[in-house]
RNA sequence: GGGCGAUUAGCUCAGUUGGUUAGAGCGUCUCGUUUACACCGAGAAGGCCGGGGGUUCGAGCCCCUCAUCGCCCACCA
């Protein structure tokens, strides 16, 4: 590492790219990003979302950094133990589509490899791309324990999920079953509920007649008509069902039909779950190929015929239309209907059809035989997996962030159905469980040798778990669980967490039940994953559109970083929205965050360069009377900062935090404090320099969780300047915490008074058009702040260059030539080469009328016995000197009026 | 069909228990090379806080209602 530059030697400009990698490896070499553990103090951890291991990150993974990165360096500042536990995840069917894809470019399948070689073949896959995110991270200046990093298919993560799934096998929780599931043909697999993205579609509505059967089996010329939307399932057809209260069809029920082209005998059934007033009232009962004639079938014993395969196309259940496509067996279908006179008619209809939210594939509702979790059921009396889950949030002990999304985390594990947990993929955890010739079951943690009945060879169940089955155990898995590691007893149940409100359902709900689940030896507050979850909106495109690769509008991350710089990314994106909220993302937002950046840089530029090659003692508080006004002030306003990034930082209000110390650097700190102490540094004064000094310090050191890179650079040689203990990286300093010991209500009022004073001087300078290296003379008629004035004097006439005395109150001001403004009891009186007189008084009566309102409401308000008797003193007392205030003014603009002839 | 969110300056957004004249950045206009910064500085313009009603001494904030936009959930043949 090349020595920071001293101040005076730092660029004019802050230039990222010469910084960031050199910090970034600075902090690394010095192990800061591993934990100290200390018993005195509570840990802070919090486990980092695994994002999937093929891609790359993107702008949510980077406003993920940029909140998580904010909390755990204020944390480690704070001198907590702190551990950021990073990951990938293995990503089951999103790697096996990339590793597919991969070798169809080389015309092969997966199935051309074989199960052994694919997995091999992904595993490379893998290794390439672990590190290559990681060094993303690093490049955002995430400050995680990389020597923990954990991948979802590491073999401690492979106990842990064993030993899961044989814990809630043995409790009846985990079981096999036939259902119709979601079936994507694309990805030949079984698909959870979450993992069906439903998308309104215009389709039409079919009406065919289904010709009722009389006795010997002769169709009569009366007919039932059902409505469907999948004309093609109807070769799979056992039933039609309606309404028994439905008066149309009342007879109807028990007689048989004839099912149009396929010539099958079927029966009419009454259930309750037909709407009469939807179609016709009447609906065709296709078991296997619908979720709900599944039930209906179930219920009336109907047979279930499956007429389409894994890849969706029909099979030879489908008579004629064997081997076409679904899209061409509806049509072909249609065809035959209508020459045949069955299609009564078509209507247009809206309703919204399944995707696979992998490959965006219609999906299939199949029957088919999978694993299922029932979070449900009692796995001891009182308590059940999704029940548990509900409760720590009810109870407060899990708390979420921002508390709105508590109602939609409720409402969905109240609502939960069994999650179907199998997929018929290769990448992934295969299922722990083994059969025998001799259809013995085996599930077990360690892979058994034989049958443990029989002895026979066995065969491991060919399916995989789904991904989210490991990422949900990641907060004890990922800290040793199973076993009772250190790190586990440690650093568990860990602190907060935080991830998209888009997976909230996908992994914060299954951690919350895995981790009581499976820590539940620890009791209800041992137990937890995690104390807070906090939910962060989406990343949209400038023109609020979600951002896709097929749309194009995709941003990188690492593109903006190295454009504008790590730090102004991560300002930007943290500043850009309240947590929860989405966000557009605009370079507007990034060059400003940038110029943040630069403007801090050269502010401590000024610092360094005045404080040059020597040590500052920092402003002690015993010494206050000792300081200038201006001194007091910033002082004062400091710690008021403090306080005020304490509670929103306690609060999770990130964003907030990081704007008020913007404000107070930019607003407060170099528009005027250091504006101002550049007429007593140029006179010889050095006093300011510790108050210069020590408040850069305090203000890298908040900022130091937003903007990473810059602070530590510039405090490296902020450091060397000041006298007393010091840490070697800001990376570990401790972080401001104000102790409210230069809290000075009087100077922070008097310096307002100043800036308002100012800023009058500045607009008369303006608005009256004098030449801008003018130096006209001004009077200042004091009343209340005669002292502050007086004190401000000289920078009063630097900054806003002019030629300036205070006079008293009693003394009078020139009637003539002059540009006049008041603050409070402050007259101001600017010489002006000429005067208009009567825009002078018409710009009077203007402020005239607005101070006398003002006066008015307030005093009216002040009148009001309710008001009194209610309000706060000190909001009456405030509102009283401001109305005095107003009063003063109205009345010295009067005079001045009258005077003016 | 339920539920949630948003609506504040031209734009993007803050505004945490209701409290004195509602803020920031960007943009716009005017001026400016004052010894940190033109990735800058000074000044200005710009807001009946979506509409209506209510509670209160007092509402951007609480309640009701309407409107527009967006999202989530739900077995919409």
């Amino acid at each position: 590492m090349t020595t920071p530059p001293a101040g005076s030697l730092l660029p004019p400009a802050y230039e990222p790219a010469s910084v960031e990698g050199r910090i970034y490896e600075m902090w690394e070499r010095a192990g800061h990003f591993q934990p100290r553990e200390a018993a005195d103090r509570d840990p802070y951890c919090i486990i980092m979302p695994p994002p999937n291991v093929t891609g790359e990150l993107h702008l949510g993974h980077g406003l993920e950094d940029a909140i998580t990165d904010a909390l755990v360096r204020w944390h480690r500042m704070q001198g907590d133990p702190t551990l950021w536990l990073p990951g990938e995840d293995h990503a089951g069917i999103a790697t096996q589509n990339v590793i597919e894809r991969e070798l169809a470019k080389e015309g092969l399948t997966r199935q051309d490899l074989g199960r052994e070689k694919f997995v091999e073949r992904t595993w490379m896959w893998v290794r390439k791309y672990r590190s290559r995110i990681a060094d993303q991270h690093r490049k955002l200046g995430a400050s995680a324990d990389w020597s923990r990093s954990v991948f979802t298919l590491d073999p401690q993560i492979v106990k842990a999920v064993r030993a899961t799934f044989v814990s809630l096998y043995k409790k009846g929780l985990i079981y096999r079953g036939l259902r119709i599931i979601n079936w994507c043909p694309r990805c030949e697999t079984a698909l959870s509920d979450l993992e069906v993205d439903y998308e309104e579609e215009a389709a039409k509505l079919y009406f065919i007649r289904y010709p009722i059967v009389g006795e010997g089996g002769m169709p009569l010329p009366d007919y039932v008509t059902v409505a469907t939307t999948r004309p093609e399932t109807m070769v799979a057809d056992t039933g039609v069902a309606v309404n028994p209260s439905d008066d149309r069809y009342e007879e109807k029920i028990g007689r048989m039909l004839m099912l149009p082209i396929m010539g099958r005998e079927i029966p009419v059934v009454g259930d309750e779950a037909v709407k009469p007033e939807f179609g016709t009232g009447a609906v065709k009962v296709t078991p296997g190929h619908d979720p709900n004639d599944w039930e209906i079938g179930q219920r009336h014993d109907l047979p279930v015929i499956i007429a389409m395969d894994l890849q969706a196309r029909m099979n030879d259940e489908a008579g004629p239309y064997t081997g076409m496509t679904s899209e061409d067996a509806r049509a072909a279908i249609l065809r035959d209907l209508e020459d045949e006179g069955f299609l009564d008619h078509i209507e247009d209809y809206t309703h919204s059809v399944g995707h696979c939210s992998r490959c965006n594939t219609v999906i299939q509702p199949l029957p088919s035989e999978q694993w299922w979790l029932d979070t449900r059921k009692e796995y001891e009396p009182g308590h059940s997996l999704s029940g548990d889950a509900a409760a720590a949030v009810r109870d407060g002990r899990i708390g979420i962030v921002p508390q709105r999304f508590e109602k939609v985390f409720l409402h969905w594990m109240d609502n939960i159905r069994d999650w179907c947990i199998s997929r018929q993929i290769w990448w992934g955890h295969q299922i722990p469980v083994w059969y025998c010739e001799n259809k013995h079951t085996v599930v077990a943690v360690a892979d058994p040798a034989s049958c443990p009945e029989c002895q026979g060879a066995l065969r491991q169940d060919e399916d995989v778990l789904d991904t989210w089955f490991s990422s949900g155990l990641a907060p004890h898995a990922d800290l040793g669980w199973p076993d009772d590691t250190d790190s586990l007893r440690y650093w568990y149940p860990t602190a907060d967490i935080q991830m998209g409100y888009d997976i909230m359902f996908f992994w914060c709900a299954r951690m919350v039940m895995f981790g009581l689940y499976n820590m539940r030896e620890r009791g209800p507050e041992g137990s937890m994953p995690f104390r807070k979850v906090l939910f962060h909106g989406l990343i949209r495109d400038a023109n609020g559109e979600k951002m896709t690769k097929s749309k194009g509008n995709v941003v990188d991350p690492l593109t903006v970083a190295s454009t504008y710089g790590a730090d102004a990314f991560r300002f930007a994106i943290l500043t850009g929205a309240t947590l929860g909220a989405d966000q557009k993302f605009s370079d507007e937002r990034l060059a400003a965050a940038r110029n943040f950046a630069n403007k801090l840089w050269n502010s401590a530029r000024f610092v360094l360069g005045k404080v040059g090659p020597r040590e500052i003692k920092r402003p002690h508080p015993a010494d206050r009377e000792s300081y200038a006004l201006e001194d007091r002030w910033i002082m004062s306003r400091l710690e008021q900062l403090e306080l005020e990034v304490d509670s929103s930082m306690n609060a999770y209000q990130l964003g907030e935090a990081a704007r008020s110390i913007e404000e107070f650097l930019r607003n407060e700190f170099c528009d005027w404090y250091i504006e101002m102490t550049k007429v007593r540094l140029t006179a010889g004064d050095e006093r300011p320099l510790a108050v210069l000094l020590h408040v850069l310090d305090h203000g890298l050191r908040m900022l130091h969780p937003f903007m990473p890179f810059v602070t530590e650079e510039l405090w490296q040689a902020v450091r060397e300047r000041i006298d007393g203990d010091m840490a070697s990286q800001l990376i570990v300093a401790w972080f401001p915490k104000s102790a409210a010991n230069w809290k000075d209500a009087q100077a922070e009022a008097a310096m307002e008074h100043v800036i308002e004073v100012n800023r009058t001087v500045r607009n008369i300078r303006t608005e009256k058009k004098l030449e801008a290296g003018a130096r006209p003379v001004v009077f200042l008629r004091a009343a209340s702040y005669r002292a502050a004035l007086e004190e401000t004097l000289a920078a009063t006439a630097f900054t806003s260059r002019v030629d300036a005395s205070v006079v008293a109150a009693e003394d009078e001001l020139p009637l003539a030539e002059y540009g006049f403004g008041r603050v409070a009891d402050t007259e101001v009186a600017v010489a002006l080469p000429e005067v208009d007189v009567a825009v002078e008084r018409t710009r009077l009566e203007k402020e005239l009328a607005e101070a006398a309102a003002h006066a008015e409401r307030l005093g009216k308000q002040l009148g009001n016995a309710q008001f009194r008797a209610k309000a706060p003193a000190s909001v009456i007392s405030g509102m009283e000197a401001t109305m005095g205030e107003a009063r003063v003014r109205a009345e010295g603009l009067k005079e001045r009026l009258a005077r003016m002839v």
